[in-house]
DNA sequence: AATCTGACTCGAT
DNA sequence: CATCGAGCCAGAT
């Protein structure tokens, strides 16, 4: 099966799998992605995914439900514009959980990340 | 090897 | 709620 598959690639892939219309949280993506304690590397290779996988990137928030980046700034313009082009709601740069927060589903998860 | 830096988190205030 | 501080962890200096 898959052996040896890198920090960054079981990130991508583990993004990869959180549906449309969904949020999730750099910790908990890192936590699905089977590296524990590393929120902060989700964000930084997130920077770096290759375009042409489109990795959802905007779904990922911190933990508390705000866009990560400063208010304001061109990024998180671009992020909350992205998550209300599938209608997630973003009141004050933030995203309810509650009401959007992405809870996976465990067979589905095995199915779709094989590490 | 020591220090700094962040698309982070959590608990206390 | 909004802020703060301390903890966290891999990479870069």
């Amino acid at each position: 099966m898959t052996a040896k598959v890198h920090p960054h690639e079981r990130i991508w892939r583990t993004v990869l799998v959180v549906p449309e219309g969904r949020v999730a949280s750099y910790g908990q993506i890192a936590d699905l992605a089977g590296l524990p304690g590393r929120a902060r590397m989700v964000g930084k290779v997130l920077g770096l995914a290759p375009d042409e996988l489109n990795v959802p990137w905007y779904r990922i928030l911190r933990s508390d439900g705000r866009i990560a980046f400063p208010a304001g700034s061109e990024s998180a313009e671009r992020q909350k514009q992205r998550l209300q082009e599938e209608d997630v709601v973003v009141l004050r740069n933030r995203v309810k959980l509650a009401e959007f927060g992405w809870k996976p589903d465990l067979a589905e998860l095995l199915m779709k990340l094989e590490f």
